[in-house]
DNA sequence: AATATTCCCAACCGCCCTAGT
DNA sequence: CACTAGGGCGGTTGGGAATAT
C-alpha cells in the first residue's frame, strides 16, 4: 500500500512516512502549530516537502480524523452531496466532520461509485421490465426520484465507528481508567490541555485508558478535559523508559521501535529548533499569530511558563506541567 | 503452495486560487 | 499589473494486502 521510500532531486524524502517521521511531525505541530508548511521541515527536523509534510498532516496525522468503516449515514451523505456538487470532496468533506477530502475521494472511487452503478443497471432492468408490463412510462424526473431513492436504500450492513486514530489498539489492549468530560469554557486553557494531553500520549508510559477511548471521536476536541487526577496519575514516573502503547496513534510500538521517553522529546525539539525556542515568541519570523491555528495552539502568555529555562530542569518539568492545571 | 489478479488507500503531482509585494 | 510564494484541491499512481485461480 505504501509507496518505496525514495529521493527527489533536491534529496527531500518521497514515499511512505516512517513513524519516526511522523513523530517529529506531531511533536512539532501539536507544540508550535502549522505557521509556514515549507518552512516547517526545516524546523521539525525533517527532510520532507512542506507539500508533504502538510499532506501527511491533514490525511493522517491530526487528532480528530476518523479511520475505519463507514456508517450508512455517513456513505449517504456522501452520495446525496456527490449528485449535487460533483467531485468536489473538500466540499463534501465539509459535511462529514472527522474525515478527510482524500478518503472520501477514495471510498467513493473503490466502494460508493461501483455500488451506484451496480443499482442502476437493477433499477433500469426493473424498469424495462416494468415498462413491458404497465404503461404509460413514469417522467424522467419520476426515474430520477427513484434512483436517488435506489441510492438511499443501499443494503451494506451498517457499520460502527471503531477507531478515532490511526492505529488504535484492538478492545483487547485497552485498560481503563475514568476521565473527566467536563467541558472548560476557557479556550486558552482547553488548547493547552490538548496540546498536553497529546504529549502525554506520546511519552508517559504508565496510564491506561478507558474502554471506549477509542470509540468516542472527540477526544482531542476541546470539549475533552481530562481531570486532575488523569494529569497527576500522567506523570507519576516521567523517567520510566517505556514506550505507552496505543494510546497516541502513531506511537511506536513496543516490539518495533525503541523509547520514547518525555525528555527525549524536548530534546529533539530544541535541538530541530531555529531559532532557538527561547526567542520563538520574540522572532518576528517565528512568532507570526495570525497563522497559528487556535484549535491546537495557544497565546504566547500562556505558554510562556513552559519556556522558563526552569522548565528543561526534567525534574521540574513534570511538576510545571501539572501545575498548568491547578 | 505458487502465481496472478484485484482491491484499497497513502502519497504524489500538477494546476489553480489568493495574498502579498 | 505582473510576479511570486504558499496553500488547497482533484486526479492519478504505487504497491502491499487480500482474494482468486
Amino acid at each position: 500500500m505504501a509507496r518505496t521510500p525514495s529521493r527527489d532531486k533536491s534529496g527531500l524524502k518521497k514515499g511512505t512516512w516512517t513513524p519516526e517521521e511522523d513523530r517529529k511531525l506531531i511533536a512539532y505541530v501539536t507544540r508550535y502549530g502549522y505557521w509556514n508548511w515549507r518552512q516547517l521541515p526545516r524546523f521539525a527536523g525533517l527532510e520532507r516537502c512542506g507539500k508533504s509534510c502538510r499532506l501527511r498532516w491533514m490525511n493522517y496525522l491530526r487528532p480528530n480524523i476518523k479511520r475505519g468503516n463507514y456508517t450508512q449515514e455517513e456513505e449517504d451523505t456522501i452520495i446525496r452531496l456527490h449528485a449535487e456538487l460533483g467531485n468536489k470532496w473538500s466540499a463534501i468533506a465539509d459535511h462529514l466532520p472527522g474525515r478527510t477530502d482524500n478518503e472520501i475521494k477514495n471510498h467513493w472511487h473503490t466502494t460508493l461509485k461501483k455500488r451506484i452503478q451496480q443499482e442502476s443497471v437493477v433499477h433500469e432492468n426493473s424498469q424495462v421490465s416494468k415498462s413491458k408490463e404497465q404503461s404509460p412510462v413514469e417522467s424522467s424526473e419520476e426515474i430520477d426520484t427513484m434512483q436517488n431513492n435506489v441510492h438511499f436504500q443501499s443494503n451494506s450492513a451498517t457499520s460502527q465507528f471503531t477507531e478515532s486514530w490511526p492505529l488504535s489498539p484492538s478492545s483487547s489492549e485497552v485498560s481503563s481508567i475514568t476521565k473527566d468530560t467536563t467541558a472548560d469554557s476557557n479556550a486558552n486553557s482547553l488548547a493547552l490541555e490538548d496540546e498536553l494531553a497529546f504529549l502525554e500520549a506520546y511519552t508517559e508510559p504508565a496510564m491506561t485508558i478507558s474502554e471506549n477511548f477509542w470509540t468516542e471521536t472527540n477526544k482531542f476536541d476541546v470539549s475533552y478535559v481530562p481531570s486532575e487526577d488523569f494529569w497527576t496519575e500522567a506523570f507519576q514516573s516521567p523517567t520510566s523508559p517505556q514506550v505507552f502503547p496505543n494510546v497516541c496513534p502513531l506511537s511506536p510500538q513496543p516490539s518495533s521501535s525503541g523509547s520514547l521517553v518525555l525528555e527525549d522529546d524536548f530534546a529533539f525539539v530544541d535541538a530541530s529548533m531555529e531559532p532557538t525556542i527561547e526567542n520563538f515568541w520574540t522572532d518576528p519570523y517565528m512568532a507570526d499569530l495570525s497563522q497559528v491555528p487556535t484549535d491546537i495552539f495557544t497565546q504566547p502568555e500562556d505558554l510562556s511558563p513552559l519556556f522558563d529555562d526552569q522548565l528543561w530542569d526534567q525534574d521540574n518539568l513534570c511538576e510545571e506541567y501539572i501545575g498548568l492545571f491547578q
